[in-house]
DNA sequence: TTCCAGGAGAGAG
DNA sequence: CTCTCTCATGGA
């Protein structure tokens, strides 16, 4: 009883030193993940059934885990976790081929594309069709509370994200009453088929990009925009190219200047952008949500004759 | 009240 | 192959 008095804010408290060209408010709030929110200048988030507090002073990220971290073996898997082992910069030079995406880019200088866990990705980005990031959110939230475990840092409570075993012996009514609308069938579907083996997370991560992709669209719920997200967010497949409103409407606008199809767009983008297209992309995306007004005029051509 | 959101599936042409 | 309609939800 008496060591509760005593209890220290976190079971971990570690630091990632010389963290150069690295953004993590970009890359926490660019709509990959929907589990972090900010508090103070700290982030807090769910990551693999322990909560993070990680916050970023110049060069250092201060990391703090609800749990007992292994350093030798936790350092690097947050490394990866956020990015960290690839030489971004390189990767975005590689894609700086015009005065649009060369705004973003220095824009949201420092913004990384996550490695996140791949059963929380694939329920998430099911979740995510024909909805909006702070729904998405509310829903996760709400789903984690009622079939996640709690979790605790300092005073600060949260909930590990819903096992497939938790999802898949769910009722479809509380799944309704999470507010997942008609994409309740879908998600428990995902979580049936990870429990009898018809989807296999493990098997899953080592296939090439487009294999991984044609397994995940074989999922009912999974379509071509969702089985890119995941192998974008969570597999490191930097040739996926989610399509969403916003991306159709930003290569209609700024590239194509005409309608386009999905296939259009997809084909010239990799075409234009190579093999680090899914980087362009997340640039292009979150860019177009910090900037409301970016396809006006005004906005344009102040762009142009900047570069 | 209508429109929109990190879409997908079913059906028609 | 492309086009269209519907699906559940809540904030703007």
């Amino acid at each position: 009883m008496g060591a509760n008095h005593c209890e220290k804010l976190a079971k971990s408290v570690m630091k990632i030193q010389n963290v150069t060209d690295f953004s993590l408010k970009y890359t926490l709030e660019s709509g990959q993940s929907f589990r972090w929110h900010k508090i103070g200048d700290a982030y807090y988030g769910v990551v693999e059934g322990r909560i993070l507090k990680i916050s970023q002073q110049g060069t250092t990220l201060h990391v703090e885990s609800s749990t007992n971290e292994d350093e030798t073996t936790f350092l690097p898997y947050l490394r990866h976790y956020l990015d960290l082992e690839r030489d971004v910069p390189k990767l975005l030079a590689e894609v700086d081929n015009d005065a649009y995406i060369h705004r973003t880019i220095q824009t949201l200088w420092g913004m990384h594309i996550l490695n996140q866990e791949i059963w929380e990705t694939i329920a998430s980005f099911i979740l995510s069709q024909n909805n909006n990031v702070s729904r998405i959110r509310g829903i996760i939230r709400r789903l984690s509370e009622r079939y996640g475990e709690k979790l605790r840092i300092a005073t600060y409570e949260d909930y590990s994200f819903p096992s497939p075993q938790a999802l898949a012996t769910a009722t479809e009514e509380e799944l309704l009453a999470c507010g997942t609308g008609y994409r309740a069938s879908y998600l428990q579907a995902a979580a049936q088929a990870v429990i009898n083996g018809e989807l296999t997370l493990t098997s899953l991560k080592q296939l090439p990009y487009p294999e991984a992709k044609q397994e995940l669209t074989r999922r009912q719920g999974i379509g071509e925009k969702v089985a890119d997200c995941i192998c974008l967010f969570s597999l490191g497949h930097l040739a996926a190219l989610p399509i969403d409103v916003w991306i159709k409407r930003i290569f209609e606008t700024l590239y194509l200047r005409r309608r386009a199809t999905h296939r259009e767009i997809r084909e010239f983008a990799h075409n234009y952008f190579g093999e680090g297209v899914g980087y362009a992309q997340q640039y292009l995306f979150h860019y177009v949500h910090e900037c409301p007004n970016w396809a006006d005029a005004e906005h344009l051509s102040l762009i142009e004759v900047e570069t």
